[in-house]
DNA sequence: ACCTGAACACCGTTCAAGT
DNA sequence: ACCTGAACACCGTTCAAGT
């Protein structure tokens, strides 16, 4: 048999090399850059390993699969959220200080706070995360079950705020006439049927007065709730 | 050419008749039941179509795609979920009366509530039940404003509550072990680096002392905050 | 009018084979 | 050790063709 021949010198310029080693951190950042440049509902392992010039089968290597994909992805993010430290004068507003941040990062990633709730994360991130926000409730004089409920209501409550924020910015995106479409639709309840609804048609359709007014609501709700729980 | 010979009498056997009509009515109840038994995971118009012995592409001259059959399955479901008359001495247990039932009946259809958060829904139904929250949400004294955001604030809770309540279920389900892996989980974070989360491990680990303890501290926190909200 | 059959453009994941 | 290529068992949706 006869030796391959040396490579010519112009051979090494088609095979267009890989821009980084394919790692763990690699895999989640292209996750996350698809999902901010389409969402989530565009994520796929395929479309990953397209951002990364590699096969679909190559991520397998790296990742078990998509549902870790997915928590690398949320415990990356998790890092980005500010947690203050524990002031037990301030908790409430610190308390709703995390909850803005914690709106910034998610919601700077499209509609990604979907995969959290369905995919409760549980990174090394998000344990430094629950550890702070718990260090703010302890600090409260809320009872030690009522910390560790509310641990869980807050997170979930931003969660699902920002999800259905970023599905309603999403689809005013794709179709800018939605707005007049749901508003069109409520004012079109007749008020025999719905008296309550048309009455209230204003308030329901008008859009917020400031930036975040509807999430302010939700959190002046449910922190001004756990401030009635404290015992004094 | 010859005329088609005439049916045997035993050619009628074979050719099982499909049981019921293909309605809108039919699919969405066939989409239930394949929820009801897999879960929202196994949800596809293919398997719709499989439990009504038809093509999936039958289904299309009766709903315009999945988007609609699920629409559809969640105004079916919203049927179910009772709403008390309006009293404004008992707005808030009121208030609570309708979050149990709607968990009650939305926790009966496994991890359907994600397709709500999804997807939010705005079918016949849904505007029914909205319209009944409101009146007793509008007779108590809340702001008009108020009372608009909290008509979203609180099915926001219940469908993001029963979600990952169901969710949890499913993956005991499937994975008779996972609590302990979780528990192991936590207790495995060293306090050290997570002291307030160690300390509260006990609370957060352990089960709920009475069936939706956790989903009543979240309803008693958000309709405690909003009788806070309440002008006087 | 309503359904079938085939097709299109996708999925997640596995695994033998290559280098 | 790490990646490719091919395969398996699925998706949602469209559309010409049948009855």
């Amino acid at each position: 048999m006869s030796s391959p021949l040396p490579e010519p010198p112009w051979s090494s310029v088609p095979q267009r090399r890989r821009r980084r080693q394919l790692t763990r951190e690699a895999i989640t950042e292209a996750g996350l850059a698809l999902v901010d440049a389409e969402g989530l509902d565009a994520l796929s392992m395929r479309r990953v390993a397209d951002g990364l010039d590699v096969q679909a089968s190559a991520l397998y290597g790296h990742v078990s699969g998509k549902q870790e994909l997915i928590q690398l992805m949320l415990d990356h993010v998790a890092l980005e959220i500010d947690v203050p430290d524990p002031d037990p004068e301030r908790w409430e507003e610190q308390l709703k200080e995390f909850a803005r941040s914690a709106r910034q990062v998610l919601g700077a990633h499209r509609d990604l706070a979907g995969a959290s709730l369905a995919n409760i994360p549980t990174g090394p991130n998000m344990l430094v995360l629950i550890d702070r926000v718990l260090a703010i409730l302890a600090a409260s004089g809320l009872p030690r079950q009522a910390v560790a409920y509310a641990a869980d209501l807050l997170p979930q409550f931003i969660t699902a705020a920002v999800y259905e924020e970023s599905l309603f910015l999403q689809r005013l995106e794709r179709e800018p006439e939605y707005f007049e479409r749901i508003d069109a639709y409520f004012r079109a309840a007749p008020a025999d049927r719905f008296p309550v609804l048309a009455d209230l048609v204003n308030e329901l359709t008008s859009p917020e007065e400031s930036p975040g007014a509807r999430f302010e609501f939700g959190l002046d709700v449910i922190v001004g709730g756990l401030a009635a729980m404290v015992e004094r």
